[in-house]
DNA sequence: TTCAATTACTACTCAAAGGTAGAATTTAAA
DNA sequence: TTTAAATTCTACCTTTGAGTAGTAATTGAA
């Protein structure tokens, strides 16, 4: 029960990008040193990233990615969905098709709470809610 | 963020015998075709729950398998725990080693509640608990 | 005692996540 | 204009979860 490494990775690179838009731009390698991520697998998602519109790439020499909107419209939720990390609020916990109060597993209703929260918690925190100073990258 | 098809499949055969062991024996094949679940795939999992005590299986003709441990005693946590799909409570949502109050990870402060919650129903929720009459199988 | 229904064991295949390699392209600075 | 620092692209390798195949061992019933 836990996010890929891809989307983990995904996450700790567009917040440190957030944090850091005013500074100047960071290259692959450069994020790939901070963050402590692979670099050739860093390369890989910021494709990815650049693709679904999340991030802009400037190439080149003196390049580098930035932000495409405020990282306050930038949500958990749209980044695990990004990278398959379902969190589909019907999906059953069991893995038995759609899961609701008429047609429930044995271990829906003390799933419901939980999921929702986490869920909840996905959909609502922004790349901007994140922002934290002192945190590991 | 989701459970193992082999957790989810452990889950629902052991809440399965748990619920009828008054009755008779139930056999693999048995098992495998109320539940759905591939029958090969299905008898190497028993194999586990056997291995790992929750279980005993009758060999032979007529034989099958049934609960070590009444249900009550049989947490959620510990099907998980055997199947490798971490529960962790240490563990960091991002991925950064260990997380705690004095060493944050920047989804620590939103991540705490649901995780607690998760971590509270997969400790406390027995196959006790989970016994339902009208639940998918 | 035979036989069929059963579990147990070993080894394999398949798919997806995670990660690597190398070369092509872009571009600003020297 | 050259060059080095950057992104991009295609293809590959590795690991792990998921699932399959075949056969040996066990045992109750006929």
């Amino acid at each position: 029960m836990q996010l890929h490494n891809t989307s983990q990775y995904a996450i700790r690179v567009l917040n440190f990008i957030a944090n850091h838009s005013d500074d100047r731009l960071y290259s692959a390698k450069e994020l790939s040193e901070i963050l402590n991520i692979p670099y050739k697998f860093l390369t890989k998602i910021m494709g990815i990233l650049v693709k679904t519109g999340f991030i802009s790439s400037i190439q080149g020499r003196e390049g580098g990615y930035e932000l495409n909107t405020p990282a306050s419209e930038i949500k958990l939720i749209d980044i695990l969905n990004t990278f398959n990390d379902e969190t589909d609020n019907e999906s059953c916990v069991l893995g038995i098709g759609i899961c609701d109060s008429v047609n429930k597993c044995a271990l829906h209703d003390q799933w419901m709470e939980p999921k929702s929260l986490m869920r909840k918690m996905f959909e609502e925190t922004t790349l901007n809610n994140l922002t934290c100073k002192d945190c590991k990258l």
